[in-house]
RNA sequence: GUGCCUAUAGCUCAGUAGGUUAGAGCAUCAGAUUGUGGUUCUGAGGGUCGUGGGUUCGAGCCCCAUUAGGCACCCCA
């Protein structure tokens, strides 16, 4: 018993083989929808340039970027003025010039002005990778976590938005969750922000509006005060804030609200053409039109999407949107991108809450062989060859061990047959398997029995 | 970055009012059973009670500090 316990840094995991595999059974739901619709898949360095990220998520996300020290005797270029000043913030720019990646948009823009002569646009990609902030960890949130992200860039049109939603409606269809699609548009919010009188308050707007579930509309009013709103401001606010009905008295009222503001005008007819094609071919999902949804990185300028699982608390697990001049910042200006992230680490807590990852998946080997001496292990290894060679996937217990604990080893990993050969089967040609659900045993060659575990399968 | 809570075996926890050698369940390993698991019975290993200091004749328990973890806020998948 060593006495220091070996642990993991906070908010990271270890995946055990289970785990693996239900994980494994969202990623490749995700990845089969995505490649359904077209998408290709990239990837990209776990670090990037601390230059490329920087600025990118605002302050509070600039924060929350890990960044990686330097190699070498890095303090000694470092600035003593700042060192003294334990100016932590300036001196990290100093002896970092690396970190990890916050999440998977900024890297694909940087991707996509890196390699722009190299790519056809539109151009549909897919991206399932880790990624890492600095956050405090509790609950859905963690410092490492996957994003499956799927983007269109280099395309204007809102068929890219209906198709996006009709990936996350064919996902969640797929994975048997219950889901609420969120959408909402940031002309709009714009627009909103113009009619108020406060256009260049619309970020202090929106991270306050965001929080209406949350804190309730008397709350939000207080903080909109405080971010320097006036009285007029806010109670001009309140008809956006207290919107019923669906989705078309909702734009209705919007329309009357709004009808000064040319981007709000603009954001509202994207919205209808939406719903408009979505009506013509319905989601199975519920897709809403909530104006408080005005979360999401401070890059989007058109679409804002997010969806929450119905039956359980957590935070969203999918979120995305319209962003129209993302690689502008690394001198690829006038390319407009729009895209979805699944929070894959979210989805697998919300299934495994609600019980809905189906049993077989968790079937690793179909078959153990077990085996009374040596002689039996040799002949073992012959019908393992053949089992392997049909496709069935097998293990041989490795020792000579008792036959108690060579059945054990196959009940703990779950394989639902065992093979039980000893001198008698050898003799008659005739192998035991034994179902380890029912404990029913017979008496089969090995041809039949690879049939019959091949059909077994196919139920 | 702010606030709150927790820390005893691999895991989940009990531990009375501060009193001898700190317990249970699960898990692990072995045996009961020389060709049969999941249910039973028996046994074994595993702890400087997160760490450091203090109070006390005596601390797992009380006090202080420190570290780690969890939850909420901020923000976000």
């Amino acid at each position: 018993m060593s006495k220091q316990k070996p642990s993991i840094p906070k908010g990271t995991r270890d995946f055990q083989p289970e785990e693996i595999a239900r994980r494994n059974y969202i990623f490749n739901s995700i990845q089969g929808v995505f490649e359904l619709y077209g998408f290709k898949p990239i990837e990209t360095p776990a670090m990037e340039n601390l230059s490329t990220l920087m600025g990118k998520y605002g302050e509070e996300g600039d924060r929350l970027i890990f960044k990686i020290l330097n190699s070498g005797d890095y303090l000694s270029k470092a600035d003593d003025n700042l060192l003294g000043e334990k100016d932590s913030l300036r001196v990290s720019n100093q002896i970092s010039e690396k970190a990890l990646r916050y999440d998977l948009t900024v890297p694909f823009a940087r991707y996509v002005v890196q390699h722009q002569n190299e790519i056809t646009f539109p151009f549909k990609r897919f991206q399932i990778q880790p990624v890492w902030r600095a956050d405090r960890p509790q609950k859905g949130r963690y410092r490492e976590f996957f994003q499956c992200d799927a983007d269109v860039i280099g395309s204007d049109a809102l068929f890219n938005e209906v198709e996006l939603l009709q990936i996350i409606d064919t996902v969640f269809t797929h994975l048997g969750l219950s889901i609420t699609i969120k959408i909402n548009n940031r002309k709009i919010l714009a627009g909103v922000a113009d009619y108020i009188g406060f256009p260049d308050k619309i970020i202090d707007i929106t991270t306050a509006i965001d929080k209406l579930d949350k804190i309730g509309l008397e709350k939000v009013n207080e903080e909109l005060m405080e971010r320097g709103l006036n009285i007029n401001a806010i109670s001009a606010l309140q008809p956006v804030l207290q919107l019923k009905g669906n989705h078309q008295e909702k734009i209705m009222q919007l329309k009357a609200v709004l009808n000064t503001s040319e981007l709000g005008k603009k954001g509202i007819a994207e919205i209808e053409e939406i719903f408009s094609i979505l009506d013509i071919n319905p989601l199975k999902s519920n897709v809403e039109l909530d104006l408080t949804l005005a979360r999401g990185l401070n890059y989007y300028t058109g679409a804002i999407i997010e969806v929450k699982a119905n039956d359980a608390k957590m935070g969203s697990i999918c979120g995305g949107g319209r962003y129209d001049d993302l690689t502008g910042i690394f001198g690829l200006p006038g390319l407009s991108g729009v895209g979805i992230s699944f929070g894959a680490d979210r989805i697998y807590d919300v299934m495994l809450e609600l019980n809905l990852f189906p049993r077989n998946i968790l079937t690793f080997s179909e078959v153990l062989l077990v085996t009374f001496g040596n002689e039996e292990h040799k002949y073992a290894q012959k019908v393992l060859s053949e089992f392997r060679a049909n496709g069935i996937k097998s293990e041989l217990y490795p020792d000579l061990a008792k036959m108690k604990k060579q059945i054990q080893y196959a009940d703990k990993n779950k394989i639902p047959f065992v093979l039980i050969i000893g001198t008698d089967e050898i003799a008659s040609g005739k192998l035991a398997l034994k179902n380890m659900k029912t404990g029913e045993q017979n008496l089969m060659s090995a041809d039949e029995i690879i049939e019959y575990l091949k059909q077994y399968k196919k139920q």
